[in-house]
DNA sequence: TTCTTGTTAGCAAGAGTTGCAGATTGCGCC
DNA sequence: GGCGCAATCTGCAACTCTTGCTAACAAGAA
């Protein structure tokens, strides 16, 4: 995504009001490579506007994905993750803790054999197993 | 998944009762390449044994899938899918009407680069766009 | 500063799924 | 065939995530 700044810029040139609640969503999104829900989003703003409503955190981020600033993941956690990272790339999902990464594929693999007329505008490739991390211990031991 | 018959066995081998309700899922799931949701197995059974719970769908589905005679699929479109088809392949995911197509993938190729110590146990490809008949169909005309 | 129009907060509601508890039933045993 | 225990089923409430609705509010052009 471009930084808060330029999405201000860019907010305007579309109609669209610049508010301190958009701005700070803005910020908590630029650089972020956690892969937030809404709901860590909210939880990062709220630090600093208590006021702000869950709600706007949602609206805000889908007008971000609509305008192509972000991207809104569905991974099989639950929650929609968002990620500013706009490159060509796909994810890794620890099933013990839900940490996300980012991760490069030869995307000349990705080439599905017999389409039978389907027209394929997206591939999407979610890896599931255990981060560095839960790797390391035992089983259950992990929850963040 | 293994036949009616032989998941008749495999439940009683297991302590699991055989129940007219179970052996009606059986037979929903047996062969049906639609990737349904639990809520169009209900509706399925539900035409013959009128009485059925949806809760007793969602269980038994449930240990289908811990069983490992079925996948249980979030492919983003909302509900889960459950799938019977237990062989190495990946879908195509219709984002006009929420069809979903098996199609092979070749796998040797999906070799993330750089895990940075993540252990993956499964990869899953989701390829989106337009099933055969909706890319014939000029935009929001279909539904299903 | 005023006014128009887009935004926000807060709450209710909708979809999908699961927990719970009492009624029911499979099935091993006599 | 009948009995009894334990698994299962049904129906409902509850829970999570997300969105619709609306009155109060505020950005920003004039």
């Amino acid at each position: 995504m471009r930084s808060p700044d330029e999405l201000t810029v860019a907010f305007r040139q579309r109609g669209l009001k610049i508010t301190p609640q958009r701005v700070a969503i803005f910020r908590a999104m630029h650089g972020n490579h956690r892969h937030p829900t809404a709901d860590v989003v909210y939880a990062d703003v709220a630090g600093e506007m208590p006021s702000i409503s869950l709600r706007t955190v949602y609206q805000t981020l889908n007008d971000l994905a609509e305008m192509g600033e972000i991207q809104s993941l569905d991974l099989g956690t639950g929650a929609a993750r968002f990620d500013p990272n706009l490159d060509e790339h796909h994810h890794l999902v620890c099933d013990a803790c839900d940490t996300i990464v980012d991760v490069e594929v030869d995307a000349s693999a990705l080439a599905p054999v017999d389409l039978g007329g389907f027209q394929v505008d997206r591939a999407q490739v979610i890896f599931s197993g255990r981060c560095a991390r839960c790797a390391s211990v035992p089983a259950g031991s992990t929850t963040a």
